[in-house]
DNA sequence: TCGCTTAATGCAATTGAGTTGCAAAAATAA
DNA sequence: TTATTTTTGCAACTCAATTGCATTAAGCGA
């Protein structure tokens, strides 16, 4: 019997959950719950996109991004697996609504006094370079 | 008759878009919709309160900032008046949930090719000087 | 100071994202 | 194949935010 140690909870490999995730895998922006489900054709059941990005986000499979409007993306991060890291910029463009992760620029900042930072949310807002 | 010109509409000072802003000015915090109708001892509808807070917004006397948690606060900007300049970083408490203002601490950051920025989301999460 | 115009308010109803409970279906290990 | 436990789909629910509309009140001009 063990008391102090909970074993993680076995996932399963559903059609749900690699289609999700091979449709964040195969996209170069973050998506929202509402253009995940657009994107399969209505085809999941909406609580199941949100369950299976739970499990995708506990397993650090993907991240999630909150825009500035609002609206909650995510997104596979390429550059950083194994180990998941998101200490990398977005870009959110305000013409199309897009958020983009710019994996080659990295966030530099001054650690204020007495503070303890752990992660780093850092959104670019502008124009992309489709809509200029 | 003025075709292309449009006045911008007029504004009137309130009870409680006063209340509002001072109650914002004199905060620390930025301050969510629900944090401010407590302060108010809900004496002000909630539809009030969203609508105010929409009024400060659009004269640049207040900003907006969307917690990585999804939620929704409002600070006033005590550096950069009277001409309004987000372009400083927040940081957001994981235990107590506050965000605030680090006006001495400047973004720093490499603007990516072909993309224009307009403007810049920075926040920085952990735990602040109180919490540790 | 008084009226008039129009912005602001309060209330009720609505929208939309996200969550929860539960029974049925399906993935995995034995 | 069977048994176990996760996952799914559906319905119902929560909560933040928005909208419509009638009423109230700010503030300008007379």
């Amino acid at each position: 019997m063990q008391y102090f140690f909970k074993m993680p909870k076995a996932t399963r490999n559903t059609p749900a959950k690699t289609k999700i995730y091979e449709l964040l895998l195969s996209s170069e922006l973050a998506l929202s719950h509402a253009e995940i489900q657009q994107r399969l054709d209505f085809t999941c059941d909406r609580v199941t996109i949100y369950r299976v990005l739970d499990r995708l986000l506990e397993s650090g499979q993907i991240h999630k991004i909150v825009n500035v409007d609002g609206v909650v993306k995510y997104a596979c991060c390429k550059t950083c697996s194994p180990v998941h890291q998101h200490n990398h910029i977005h870009f959110s463009c305000e013409r199309c609504k897009e958020v983009t992760c710019l994996n080659e620029v990295e966030p530099v900042y001054q650690i204020p006094k007495n503070y303890l930072v752990t992660d780093v949310s850092f959104t670019l807002l502008g124009v992309c370079p489709q809509c200029r």
